[in-house]
DNA sequence: GCGAAAATATTGACGTCGTCAATATGAAAG
DNA sequence: CTTTCATATTGACGACGTCAATATTTTCGC
């Protein structure tokens, strides 16, 4: 989509700078770099893992100095932050995907926990940044409206399920009807995407994927009291 | 060159040189170093997180030069692993410390799950290196077998439950029966570690915390259908 | 005991990283 | 056109992982 833009011929550079974002006059320098980069680290996280991406990494990728992002972003945090809130905003719309209009709230719940998973499994590198927060900085506005975004997300689907209003204070079993959903389907996808279900799933029947897996863990048994769930699925 | 080496009194007690451990002669150098190192990064590690556990960093503690742990360790990839294993063989004792003799399957399986969760907060720094495997290097027969030791515990609790022996193939409700617990415990632990449940438990009754929680979530509501599992907690 | 051989520890170097300070450059405002 | 400011570059510093060369100690054959 974007054109990594000529290498800017190093020292003599008798081409046209500014040739960037034609369209878009609201450019500084060399374009809207701050985008630039975000795409470029999304890029990077995803090719090399999380170990691979920096910010000089970044800049390399961009073709801008190595000192460049600092402008946009001050420090490392600061380009994980954004890059989380990037991947908030659509993790949000992940698990909204699936959600159909008049569906009823178990299904509406089950398709939120489904989009969960898919967006782990289809950026996994995205969704451990955006859970590892001893990289991130919460108080940057962008990074803490996106996390509020996909938190109201969940509790908003078990409010339908339950029929009342989530308060400001809540009883132990409305938040327990929040973080139990929560827990179990974030549990999967993290061993998911960590490896830590393949020995599993090698033993399964032939053409077992990881989504049939999920369909038995979400309909199943239940996880602490069998004796209410039937015997066989 | 000598200098260096009068560090090593600060932490070994009143002897100048080699004492570290009188006891076993099998000692070279300077004393068990392996195990000191490891101690020692076990310290930083929940000292100040795993950005500021390094190679360096162990060997600065220990008061040898920086160079020192490769001949025990390889890489940093290899210190990390020898300690998660160390981890997770801890963490098997965790989860079966609070196990009874005679009790029922059901009563094992959580209290496998409130180990499980009791050992990811006290010891989050190495729990959270356990289960992040980009760094961890699962060819070291050390780690190979502690996490095989962890798995099989889980297992095998599931086992007892159901009734039934699990073989070498596995059908899907099986594979659930033991996936679904699993996720649900280590998604608790996972955000809780990681402060995502602090806004969520911040509006909960005073003095309900984190066990508290986690019974609500384990003996409560069923996380995908609340049809089945009675009226209301 | 003693010397050879192996194991272990140190030193120094290299490239990469984050970060800072100083400087240069292009855009916008007057 | 000139001032002003946001943006980008250059160069430096310390910390890191890793490697090669060297030094020191333990172990083992005799």
């Amino acid at each position: 989509m974007k054109a990594v833009k000529a290498r800017k011929g190093s020292a003599a550079g008798t081409a046209p700078r500014k040739v960037r974002k034609p369209r878009r006059p609201e450019t500084y320098h060399h374009g809207s770099l701050k985008e630039a980069l975000l795409q470029a680290a999304e890029r990077i996280l995803e090719r090399e893992g999380i170990g691979g991406l920096t910010l000089r990494a970044a800049a390399r990728e961009v073709g801008v100095s190595h000192a460049a992002p600092k402008n946009h972003f001050g420090d490392l945090a600061g380009l994980l932050s954004e890059l989380a809130a990037v991947g908030f905003n659509r993790f949000v719309a992940a698990m909204q995907a699936g959600t159909r209009e008049g569906a009823s709230p178990d299904r509406r719940m089950e398709a939120i926990g489904r989009g969960y998973v898919a967006f782990a499994r289809a950026h996994p590198g995205l969704f451990l940044l955006m859970f590892r927060g001893e990289r991130l900085d919460f108080t940057r506005p962008s990074l803490r409206a996106a996390v509020d975004a996909s938190a109201g997300m969940l509790s908003g689907a078990v409010e339908a399920r339950r029929g009342e209003k989530v308060e400001a204070g809540l009883t132990l079993a409305q938040a327990a009807s929040i973080v139990g959903p929560w827990s179990l389907v974030h549990g999967f996808a993290m061993l998911l995407i960590d490896g830590r279900l393949k020995p599993l799933m090698a033993r399964l029947p032939a053409g077992t994927d990881a989504d049939a897996l999920l369909g038995a863990v979400l309909h199943g048994p239940k996880p602490a009291r069998p004796r209410e769930a039937g015997t066989s699925a």
